[in-house]
DNA sequence: TTACTTACTGAAAGCGGTTTCATAGTTTGT
DNA sequence: ACAAACTATGAAACCGCTTTCAGTAAGTAA
């Protein structure tokens, strides 16, 4: 079954209808080349008659492209990622180009997709989001000679669009210090596990809160450093534990807003007020985020989505030959789950 | 440019290592004919020596197949289409087909995909979630001659999975009924609004309110059938007014989560506690409805996706030739947003 | 032993476009 | 008025695969 059902009208059909040569339709269809006035109303009636559309697929093959972007991302199902891909399809919508999404939610399939989605045949370009890449990784793609652009993480080789986690860990404990705080603990996904929501920014966040700390010439203190796994009832079961400790924190900062809400319902069950009791402040501000009142850091998600895309078709024009890190800000929204510490003890 | 950059090896490659003819290359890696032992280990020696791995535009072009699964989908961006997309990427993970997934969000952007996507060249099959065809659509659709099945949607001409809405506002309205109330509103998207939210199913929703309503001897009072936009913000507004009436309902019925939440909202904006001076219930179950506690109608979203994909590869492999319908459970999911009204005039 | 299958296999014809190449028809230059 | 330089255009080659078609070689029946 060589030839499918009843595919419509092909360019012959056109050519013929017109008395002209094929090849003079393909360059009124892509204004490839000059077409005298007279010849290509007759194309374009002849293609109107027919109501023909070009075959996207036998394109594809003739011009050794995909038109295809692919997306590699972990969860997409976590509300930042949402807002990441909203980002990216702002900008595709409107492109020639369509785009995959390749949903990662365990370690095979990071690597299946990292060596099967990466390929000229498959892919025209590959943007790849908050999931890290090895030397390795990068090794394969320049072999697969696939343009790859990184969003919500780096490699020094590579485009990429990130936020200054660094700076936002620090902001956002800076809020907590000029409040009065000392006791502050930071929660996040588990640092070694490269699949954690945020393995990177996580770490860069805890760089930020040490620094922000250090500053104010509070000491670190491990203890005071949490993880677990990214999910809410998880990380509540985590906290309860932590604030029923003696010396309990006065105020956390947690890597990522879905935390922040487990940490709160940690307080709930222990009976704590927030924020009386206990600051929070949280990251990502994810739409619920507003309706709890929590404060938290605003990073620019859908704006780095669709920076990742346009970097992306922009190198796809050629126009972007060397790699281009470009660091999008972040913005501390103060709402009501942090106050000054009330004395305790 | 004919010819893009290094596409790798060929078929031609492979079968001039083989010292075999193109076609046997072919053979074996389809097994669409039988071939000698012999002659198939040489072809897979030289695959696998040449790190061959067939384009796939090339067999779609010679197949007449794109191996693309298309979406049409509204706001995937809402929690609720999400977990219809999880679905539908369970299944189609594991096929030969990819997925794209075009993303509604005005009428114009429904027409043009309704029109571009479904066509042989583009799709071997879409499916439509959530948004409401009319004949001419379907119309259109069968032109084309590209396979449809519907999720959340419903028409007699095509294979669809649904919730029974009907039955989820009744069972909702019941559940509110038989704690003691009597002034219930129900609070939805606009009705006429084909983009709204939840089009059908709002209106599905109503009905088995007004059916439970009418069971009960209740009846319906048009003041309490409240609608607007589907965002939180503008519900709150809304109901902020509905909920400083004289004559205030006692409990609200939802069509969606996030419609509760703007209603909690506005409550809470009143001093109105909840559930002691008003009964809310939502629907969908949205990961956040856990957190606040809030009871609701749990749809099968995951579920709905899931089969839906299903239906359509089953479709797509000849297997189910006309029209089926499937109706998914909704369950009421009691938590602590609901409870009997306490008396108050 | 001859005729007739059966099992494999290669050459060639698509699939529906794009692009190269050669040519016929016009301009332009002098 | 004639060579030189364009402009438009059709024929044909090609992109990389699948499948038909026509054979060859080996196996079986008579």
């Amino acid at each position: 079954m060589s030839k499918s059902a009843s595919n419509g009208p092909t360019i012959r059909d056109v050519a013929k209808r017109a008395n002209v040569g094929l090849a003079t339709v393909s360059r009124v269809l892509n204004g490839s080349a000059p077409v005298a006035e007279d010849t290509r109303n007759k194309v374009l009636q002849s293609i109107s008659e027919l109501n023909y559309t070009p075959s996207p697929t036998a394109r594809k093959l003739s011009l050794g492209k995909t038109f295809v972007i692919s997306i590699i991302i972990p969860f997409f199902t976590r509300p930042s990622f949402i807002e990441r891909l909203r980002g990216i399809d702002s900008v595709m919508a409107n492109s020639d180009y369509d785009f995959i999404v390749f949903n990662v939610e365990t370690m095979e399939k990071r690597d299946q997709y990292f060596s099967t989605v990466p390929r000229p045949d498959r892919s025209d370009g590959v943007i790849i989001v908050s999931l890290p890449t090895k030397d390795e990784d990068i090794e394969l793609f320049r072999n697969k000679r696939v343009p790859v652009v990184l969003v919500d993480t780096q490699h020094p080789a590579l485009t990429s669009v990130i936020e200054d986690s660094v700076k936002g860990g620090e902001d956002a404990t800076e809020h907590l210090i000029a409040l009065g705080h000392r006791r502050i603990a930071y929660v996040s996904d588990i640092l070694h596990d490269p699949l954690a929501h945020n393995y990177t920014a996580s770490r860069n966040r805890l760089m930020g809160y040490r620094q922000s700390l250090d500053r104010a010439g509070v000491a670190f203190n491990p203890d005071y450093h949490c993880f677990c796994h990214h999910d809410r009832p998880t990380t509540r079961a985590m906290m309860r534990e932590v604030l029923a400790r003696p010396e309990r924190p006065t105020a956390v900062f947690c890597a990522s807003d879905t935390q922040a809400l487990g940490t709160m319902e940690a307080a709930r069950d222990l009976g704590l007020r927030v924020p009386e009791d206990l600051s929070v402040v949280g990251y990502d501000d994810i739409e619920i985020a507003e309706y709890v009142g929590l404060t938290t850091m605003r990073q620019a998600l859908f704006e780095s989505g669709k920076r990742g895309a346009e970097l992306m078709l922009q190198h796809l024009d050629g126009q972007l030959a060397v790699p281009h890190v470009e660091c999008l800000s972040t913005d501390l929204i103060i709402r009501n789950t942090t106050c000054p510490p009330q004395v305790l003890s």
